[in-house]
DNA sequence: ATATATTTTTAGACAAGACTAAAAATTATT
DNA sequence: AATAATTTTTAGTCTTGTCTAAAAATATAT
């Protein structure tokens, strides 16, 4: 069983793990948890010791299997809820995060197996997001950022790279939901900022937003 | 704000205070909590630095308004994810415990009220405890111990005094569950052991079964 | 290759919450 | 009223998880 923190660890190391497969540097895990380096180190000792990380002094960490599924039963957890307070509370998806960073902890094997048969063993949270399976796999979709899409190029949007309150308020603002379908009308080069069309509507899009928005082609 | 061990002395010290209106002990704490006197009455402390108790050394301690507020709105997330889990997830009576247990303590004022208008807004938990209001009040129905009926007299069984997993699922078995009607037809004195009818049967039930059950009459 | 900058680890401290053992206060008994 | 038993508090220790400051290792620049 793991404490409340070890699973904030793990988890952190889990998500900087799916972006950059070399070890996981003890500064990096440190910027994420807004913690400092000599709690990161101190911490990292006890999940080697515990057997979900490898850890060599000065290189940084890697998860363990028994790490890996660990942290992506916490995931799982997360984005389940996510989807509990979307889909049955009427919770709009920039105020669930904060909620789920607390749900994810509950203990209850039982809990969660009900809670996914209830929502109907959904694939993805709110926020476009898999949900891992009850093994810790998940199967990502190919998408891409709405910023590589080329002139005339179509697609629906299928998540978001930054899930910050302010930027999915935005989203909601300007009528842009998953599952939308847009062509991009216009690109200029000089500062990669897009015309699409959406819902009909001709709408303006800056590059900060096109490099946050995943389409699937 | 508080602490999920504060949070925990605060609702057993509400608990207590509900059945003996003098000081509550430290003992009796310790007791409820399993834990030892000392940590009482150092978390006692902080408790009353945060004006949530009053304490008068060796005298015990009452709980202030905000206290008793407080208590009871955990109270109120307690039965109302105990609602939840039998109502939405198939949780049976005695399963759900030691989950709220853990959800109580989450927080989130939105969650807890959606989570009541998604159920209906109950007032009662699976066991028949009333669920305490918005502002931390609770009606409580008058209801007596099955052990106090006559001969002869009749009611509702409305909630349970014990409600360990094994009572509970001892209930299960023998087809009891709050709102069925039933009837003493026999009482003996020299043991306490009642005869009833339920659901048109005859059922035996020891004088320690009928000291757990409460009866509406 | 040496010096400099950055990252990581160690050493030592602190707060929360728990424990044991001993002291002090209260309650019960003779 | 004095003594004994019980309850409560205090004093000191421990673990978890955090921090700062200093030392050690690694990476970068000259
Ligand atoms: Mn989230
Ligand atoms: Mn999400
Ligand atoms: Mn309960
Ligand atoms: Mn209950």
């Amino acid at each position: 069983m793991f404490t409340l923190s070890e699973e904030n660890y793990l988890k952190t190391i889990y998500h900087l793990e799916l972006d950059a497969d070399k070890g996981i540097s003890t500064n990096a895990i440190a910027k994420k948890l807004e913690t400092k380096a000599s709690s990161v180190t101190d911490m990292i000792k006890k999940l080697s010791d515990k057997e979900v990380v490898v850890y060599k002094k000065y290189k940084g960490v890697t998860l363990t299997e028994l790490g890996k599924k660990t942290a992506a039963n916490i995931v799982r957890k997360h984005r389940l809820w996510e989807v509990f307070l979307v889909e049955k509370l009427n919770f709009s998806w920039d105020e669930v995060h904060d909620v789920a960073e607390q749900l994810e902890h509950i203990k209850s094997p039982k809990l969660i197996d009900q809670i996914d048969a209830f929502l109907g063993f959904p694939t993805h949270d709110p926020h476009g997001d898999p949900i891992p399976d009850k093994d810790g796999n998940l199967k990502t979709i190919e998408k891409s950022l709405l910023s590589t899409l080329l002139k005339n190029e179509s697609g629906i949007c299928v998540g978001v790279n930054d899930s910050s309150s302010e930027f999915l308020k935005f989203l909601d603002k300007k009528g842009i939901t998953l599952g939308k379908q847009l062509t991009v009308l216009e690109k200029e080069d000089f500062d990669g900022s897009l015309s699409i069309l959406i819902d009909g509507e001709k709408l303006s899009i800056s590059n900060k937003i096109a490099n946050n928005l995943y389409i699937q082609k």
